[in-house]
DNA sequence: AACGAAAAGTCAAAAAAAGTCAAAAAAGTT
DNA sequence: AACTTTTTTGACTTTTTTTGACTTTTCGTT
């Protein structure tokens, strides 16, 4: 079996019920399996990427450590809103959706000024609006990921 | 757990409730939790500047000390915070900012993550970076403001 | 005033992590 | 077989923390 399959099955195993969190020591880790550490960045980088649902943290120096986030399946509702939402989005649409998810109490108050004012157009004063609306895309469905995991 | 942290925590709890200030003794506390007294100093400047809102006063000699300041209230860390960021700023600088502000409790886990995710370089691509950068900082400073108002 | 002890400060080296990148090797595809 | 993609490896980089030697300031005593 493949080393990074090894290194995927074992982080995954971590995740045991309810957990949506994984620390984890990438030298010690590397050590206990025989491997170079920079393997588990590959693992990492190519296994627990966003587009599936995880978020990666880290901080090197002593003490340092990788944590890994699992967006638990809790909130589908949002996960489709993210799939739906293509490469680029104006702000009349994102602010409908950021309605929308509110009045269905999928979000709360203070998440949805906070995303509202992140979103609005005057932030994105001086840039064409093709790059405008594609930044916006990226940012609602990344915010959207965190929500759903959080 | 690392010892810095420990140290910051230590230092953290001492401002239980209403408590604006803490003086310390560097050389004991240093002897209590059995690091050398310089890692004090680290502590301290990496982790209570005036940036995060805290001053620091001290004095030498015998029947020295370290006195910690935190800055009165929440909203005004985070105006403070909001008029020392410019029209511009890099990824590096805004996540710092944001985990120093968590770190803090001035802010939540949840809004942390939010705008981290938000933030992040990843959601920019294609733009170019001066475009990045100033959509970045009008964003943040909207976020904070939303923030310090509810 | 001068001296010595008791603090705190400074700085840089060493250590402890994690990150990057590209070359080599292995596994799949056509 | 030729080609492409994925995996493995390791050298090198960057960030953060730890440690300790040395300096400076302040206080108390002589």
């Amino acid at each position: 079996m493949k080393i990074s399959d090894v290194i995927a099955d074992m982080i995954l195993d971590m995740f045991d019920d309810n957990t949506s969190t994984v620390q984890i020591q990438r030298n010690d880790l590397a050590q206990q399996l025989g491997c170079v550490p920079s393997q588990i960045n590959y693992v990492i980088t190519s296994r627990f990427t966003p587009e599936q649902g995880y978020r990666i943290e880290s901080r090197r120096g002593g003490g340092g450590y990788i944590l890994i986030t699992r967006a638990a399946t809790r909130e589908d509702a949002l996960h489709s809103l993210i799939n739906s939402i293509g490469s680029s989005i104006d702000e009349k649409s994102a602010k409908a959706h950021i309605y929308n998810l509110h009045y269905q109490n999928l979000i709360g108050e203070k998440a949805a000024q906070l995303m509202l004012s992140v979103l609005s157009d005057s932030n994105f004063k001086g840039a064409p609006a093709e790059i405008k609306d594609r930044i916006r895309a990226n940012q609602l469905k990344q915010m959207l990921l965190v929500i759903a995991t959080s």
